[in-house]
RNA sequence: GGUGUGGUAGUUCAGUUGGUUAGAAUACCUGCCUGUCACGCAGGGGGUCGCGGGUUCGAGUCCCGUCCAUACCGCCA
């Protein structure tokens, strides 16, 4: 037996106790005669402890020992003269009497402590032992918690776990597909799923009422810090279900998770919000509801006063924050400095401070009588020591975004972003439809299996864009966790969306025939939805960064710095599979 | 595809106006040390300054190109 107990097991209780441990050696402390070695395992640290008086052989060995050994001892638990109070076995050591080296360890290129000090960089490309050190274990441990949570409350529900396949096929719509040569058929291709969704679908027709299914998905789009390529949902479908029945099953769902992973209880509803209204308050369809600095409509109090550039904009909107009349000059060019940041884009921001005495002291006073300016302070219900920012722009929807940009940053530099509190809601009452400038076309902006809300289906033909569909997506602290929707099960109507989205009657029996087949052999009304995974985890962990709870993640071009993936391939593989690189 | 930031010791970083032999911390190695737990003390080794070109008497530093990393924009139904 290679150990008889762990490394974080032993306690006072267990003094006197002959235990063989094995693991890696996290540190040697050698002080002369007298040798200490922290032996670490996924369990914890144990100390053993070496007396050149008591045993010099063994204790000659320990001085000999390297980081990250691989070692096995065996010895006697014993009580600590001196205590460490701040790892749970601080109170007792091991006096060893038998030690085993079972691999010699070359110096790791960081060091494997909580506080390492490597880079990302470096940390990639040693992931194996970038998983040693705590922190990581324990996103990984919260995920498999996670997991094991969703599976059994969907099992107590009446879900069925079944798995469909990774080799499917493309689709136009959506995210770039990875494909996957087919060697048996030359010159077709496989796709790697974006989601299981036709495929959950088809499970509906067959009668599967509730299925789950916890499913790495692909999309080869460009990463970043909350985006995979490969990245795993839980994925979840039911029959003879309205909108209602899912956002409050899953809504069940979410409190459990809280309940059981991070100890929150969630007593109240989630919040709702429709899709327009996210959009006017907070510039976004996954607005951070932790603080409120909701915007607010400018033009008709600002405009026609002479101020050009309120006067000639389409928008104008601002936001009040609290207290931060305090702000300096130097802050306020700052943020200005960051609303004209390319990424976001804006030509500069007008600010007003309500001054101590209840007057409003603006950047652009020569323009404005304080009746004016005491008005717009109204509408923000501003008070003494706020701090008003406005943004105005020609396109409504773009200077609502760049507020937005504006909104984020001044909640986390208040410390209105606090990681600890979870504020959760549900957007719902989405447009079926977005308009596509660039391809003068419309698009499905969930997929095209969502249905229109039935009372704004007279206007599929007449207004496409007001049509409001049965979408929802969950979305905490500003974080997209989910998202679903009531899907079509009716082959005519599915035909209609395909026939809105500009595809051909050929193209749609192509790409999509056997799931418009399969509708007409008796479709139960289904909706479902799909929550990401590791998302889900890195908000309860407080990560910045979804790579974080993977445990061998893609760095930002999309490789494995570990794996160094992907490769070229040999010319013969090339060849059995009848492709040709160009150069 | 675009914008910003970065690339110097195993690692994390500093490096002034272009100027002698490129530094610190940590890790590593050697010696001393019998209660350490961020042990301590003394000593030591360790660098193609991402790569290529240019300016200059002289480049880690300035210029051009390029590669890599990273955050974001586009993209992600």
């Amino acid at each position: 037996m290679y150990r008889t107990r762990t490394c974080g097991a032993l306690r006072p209780a267990d003094e006197g106790l002959q235990v063989r441990l094995a693991g890696w050696v996290q540190k040697v402390r050698r002080m002369g005669g007298m040798t200490f070695v922290d032996l670490r395992d996924r369990y914890g640290i144990t100390q053993l402890a070496f007396n050149q008086e008591i045993n010099e052989p063994v204790w000659e060995q320990a001085n000999r020992l390297g980081r990250e050994y691989v070692i096995q001892v065996t010895g006697t638990v014993r009580e600590r003269s001196s205590k460490n109070m701040n790892i749970p076995t601080g109170e007792i050591e091991l006096i060893v009497s038998s030690l085993n080296v079972l691999n010699e360890a070359i110096t790791p290129p960081f060091t494997i402590e909580d506080e390492t000090d490597g880079g990302d960089d470096i940390r990639m490309k040693y992931r194996y032992l970038d998983l040693r050190r705590n922190p990581v274990r324990a996103n990984l441990e919260l995920r498999h918690k996670m997991t094991i949570e969703v599976r059994s409350y969907l099992d107590k529900q009446g879900f069925l776990e079944v798995e469909t396949p990774v080799l499917v096929n493309s689709t136009p719509e959506g995210a770039r597909d990875f494909i996957v040569p087919s060697r048996m058929n030359p010159g077709q291709f496989y796709a790697l799923p974006q989601s299981p969704q036709t495929l959950k679908q088809l499970l509906m027709v067959s009668g599967f009422d509730r299925y789950f299914q916890i499913v790495k998905c692909f999309r080869d789009e460009d990463l970043r810090a909350d985006r995979q390529p490969e990245f795993t949902q839980i994925d979840c479908e039911m029959s003879f279900v309205e909108q209602e029945d899912v956002l409050e099953l899953f809504e069940g769902m979410s409190k459990h998770l809280f309940k059981a992973i991070r100890g929150v209880e969630i007593k109240e509803p989630f919040i709702r919000m429709s899709w327009h209204d996210a959009m006017k308050y907070y510039g976004s369809d996954k607005p951070d509801l932790r603080f409120d600095m909701k915007f607010v409509e400018l033009a008709d109090i600002m405009q026609g006063h002479g101020f050009p550039v309120f006067d000639e904009a389409r928008y104008i909107g601002g936001i009040c924050a609290k207290g931060a009349a305090v702000y300096t000059r130097k802050q306020l060019d700052a943020l200005t400095d960051f609303v004209k940041r390319p990424q976001i884009g804006a030509k500069g921001m007008v600010y007003a401070r309500v001054e101590a005495d209840g007057s409003v002291k603006s950047s652009v006073d020569k323009f404005y009588t304080q009746d004016t300016l005491q008005k717009m302070g109204e509408a923000f219900g501003a008070e003494p020591g706020d701090l008003i920012l406005i943004l105005s722009g020609d396109d409504v929807t773009k200077t609502r975004k760049q507020l937005c940009e504006l909104r984020l940053e001044m909640g986390g530099q208040l410390g209105l972003r606090d990681k600890n509190k979870f504020v959760c809601l549900w957007v719902v009452d989405f447009p079926l439809f977005e308009w596509s400038e660039e391809d003068r076309r419309y698009y499905a902006m969930h997929h095209p299996f969502t249905s229109p809300k039935p009372e704004d289906i007279p206007l599929l033909d007449s207004d496409p864009g007001a049509v409001r569909a049965n979408a929802y997506d969950m979305v905490i602290n500003g974080v997209e966790v989910g998202g679903g929707s009531i899907r079509i099960h009716d082959s005519a109507l599915q035909n209609k969306m395909f026939q809105l989205l500009g595809f051909t009657e050929e193209e749609a029996q192509a790409q999509f025939g056997f799931l418009m087949n399969a509708f007409k052999f008796g479709a139960p009304p289904h909706g479902g939805l799909a929550y990401g995974l590791d998302r889900w985890v890195s908000l309860f962990a407080g990560l910045d960064s979804i790579r974080d709870c993977i445990a061998f993640p893609k760095n930002n071009s999309g490789r494995d710095v570990m794996l160094d993936a992907p490769t070229f391939v040999a010319q013969a593989q090339l060849d059995e599979l009848k492709l040709k690189i160009e150069n």
